[in-house]
DNA sequence: AATCATGTAACTAAATGAGTTACCGAAAAC
DNA sequence: GTTTTCGGTAACTCATTTAGTTACATGATT
């Protein structure tokens, strides 16, 4: 894979999960669907657990299930989850030589800063279920 | 340095620039101000050139130039002209083997695209004039 | 001609992230 | 209570990406 192969794959699943939310699934299912392997997909459904996103369960009838509702959960949710920041503000680990350099440099934060509200913002307009296929259609066919 | 390191240095020279368009900066100055390597500051500022934002010469006079007007240059041109999105289009290599992953990945694809649109959208609503500083102090104290 | 800039190829090193193996712990089935 | 079948996680490998560096060619000015 390469690069947003991470948020790709969490659209991916939960998509397929919004289309019959009560319905439980295991890792080893949806990383097959994906061409992936077991453990990639725990670790990115394990962020979407943390944040709130997903419930897991240990055992025979273990697996993943939506925590919520599909229209309750937005894009803007998968990513803030996933912690990717891609517009990325920069830690400013650097001392600046010059007052401009400083004057600049946090000016360009700033931007970067507003670019990334921008994003989460049209992002927290789309819900996973307007992702979901159109109907009743079962995952393992 | 690390992620969207491009973009940032970038910003940051064109920031510089915009407070004096006119004047010629060679990129070992650049390099030095952005704490990075002359090869570095031509490759980026390469990209740039290309797109038609900044001019370039050789020789004693040499150097790197703003190719128009800064308020004429926005960050959405920059964004463009580095070729980075961050959204990312993922070219689809993947056969797909139910007709509910096929849907659901055109699906993802789409939403991915618009917000990729949203994000240059906002962009080109910032010119590099605004993240100039606010005076005349140069570069070089 | 000598100098000083960009342009670029080629390489190194570090960071990132997917993929994999292995093993633990929990919950249900038996 | 033992076995089975899940998720959870650590540890490692491998490929990719990208900044950094060296080296050298090209072009323009002195």
């Amino acid at each position: 894979m390469k690069r947003n192969s991470r948020l790709s794959l969490a659209l991916h699943t939960l998509g397929h999960m919004a289309r019959d939310p009560d319905r439980m699934r295991k890792s080893a299912d949806i990383a097959a669907h994906a061409g992936t392997n077991p453990v990639v997909v725990r670790r990115v459904l394990g962020s979407l657990r943390e944040a709130g996103l997903l419930v897991s369960e240990s055992g025979h009838a273990g697996g993943w299930r939506l925590a919520r509702a599909p229209q309750e959960i937005t894009l803007a949710d998968v990513y803030l989850a996933l912690d990717e920041r891609l517009v990325a503000p920069e830690p400013d680990t650097q001392a600046h030589n010059c007052s401009v350099e400083h004057a600049l440099h946090s000016r360009v934060a700033k931007v970067m800063a507003e670019v990334e509200q921008s994003l989460i913002q049209k992002l927290s307009e789309t819900t996973i279920l307007s992702i979901r296929g159109s109907a009743d259609q079962s995952m393992d066919t």
